[in-house]
DNA sequence: CACTAGAGTGACCATGCGCCCACTCTAGTG
DNA sequence: CACTAGAGTGGGCGCATGGTCACTCTAGTG
């Protein structure tokens, strides 16, 4: 069934399509063929607006990076209200969506990805440690303000919560959040800092 | 070269052979033809010792997570002896080797895996729940003696550290341990319980 | 209204995978 | 010393994967 009519946004399209096969089906089954069966497409859609798979992968993971870092923001505007536990435990929790855990454990599945993100200047660990440097600009927010301990070690609480709290999630596979769980990780975590 | 000679334990030659690819090569690169050649075998070995391919993985992975139980003791043997910080940056970083996080990166990869793993008993995501069990152990006993605070949550410490942990060697990728993050890590969970 | 540049299609290809099995060799048996 | 059960070998099969490209259709142009 050929068609020369034009696509409206294809890319962001397959990327969708792909991060539903990705929470649904798993790693394994995220194939060029099931990503563009998935958004309705052929598979030469793909190709010809990606130069292969594992670039379409990137801008992916890429894409959901953006994402997250449009989000430190609001955490950011959070320091000084409401209590410092829950700021974290919402932002933790509505952060590892469902999406975001198997973008993180795409990320570690796949070798070839992690070469490729680095070389796009994504260091580390993509989107942990995304995620890693706004949970630490908000702490470093709340101990200006006073809320947490002046001697808290920020760039060591941040990656721990964030760390422990993905955990829970993979643990989880892939399931609801555990707002409960994430709470107590938190508050453990924190305990000295509070005081 | 057809050889009739039966090989010394073959089974255990196929786990070492496995285990110097994974960290040699990535998750990417563990197929059942890299693991035969690294051990100097032919393909045929692998399938006359394990069903298919997946099974000789979740045996894998077995034969890993018993080592870490046998391991479990020596940690608990610890308690009151030492400093508790010490005692878990030492047991965390000789437990999170380069070999162990490449078999927690190898289930977080495979699906199937998973499944054949729970259904060998072995529930949530192995290795990391051996070692939260066996660091909750340790707690409990350093708890009784009085050396951490007695309402410590020694049930969410355990895997919050183990998380954390897991996470600074996943970023490290593979990477020899770094004890000195670990052991701020350690620190700064257990900063309230050591008051 | 003829023309064309651009986008989508899907049969096809090479590759690499797990797995099979006819075969060879050896060590043990009586 | 003939026989055989058992273990190791490796060519090759079937399949799914990522990638290619000649083709078709459409929207826009002058």
């Amino acid at each position: 069934m050929p068609t020369g009519v034009a696509l409206r946004d294809p890319r962001q399209q397959l990327f969708d399509a792909a991060a539903r096969v990705l929470v649904r089906d798993g790693v394994g089954e995220l194939t060029s063929r099931a990503v563009t069966a998935e958004a309705g497409v052929a598979k030469g859609v793909l190709h010809r607006h990606f130069a292969d798979f594992d670039a379409f992968l990137t801008e992916l993971v890429l894409d959901r990076i953006a994402r997250i870092e449009a989000r430190a923001a609001d955490l950011r505007d959070r320091a000084g209200s409401g209590t410092v536990t829950g700021n974290l435990t919402e932002a933790l929790v509505s952060g590892f969506d469902p999406v975001a855990v198997a973008m993180i454990v795409l990320v570690i599945a796949r070798d070839e990805l992690r070469t490729r993100l680095r070389a796009a200047g994504t260091a580390r660990l993509p989107l942990v440690g995304e995620a890693a440097a706004m949970v630490a600009g908000y702490l470093t927010a709340e101990r200006d303000l006073g809320r947490i301990a002046a001697d808290a070690d920020v760039d060591t609480l941040a990656p721990t919560l964030i760390g422990a709290a993905h955990l829970r999630f993979t643990e989880e596979e892939h399931g609801p959040a555990a707002p409960e769980a994430v709470r107590r990780v938190v508050e453990a975590v924190l305990a000295a800092a509070l005081r």
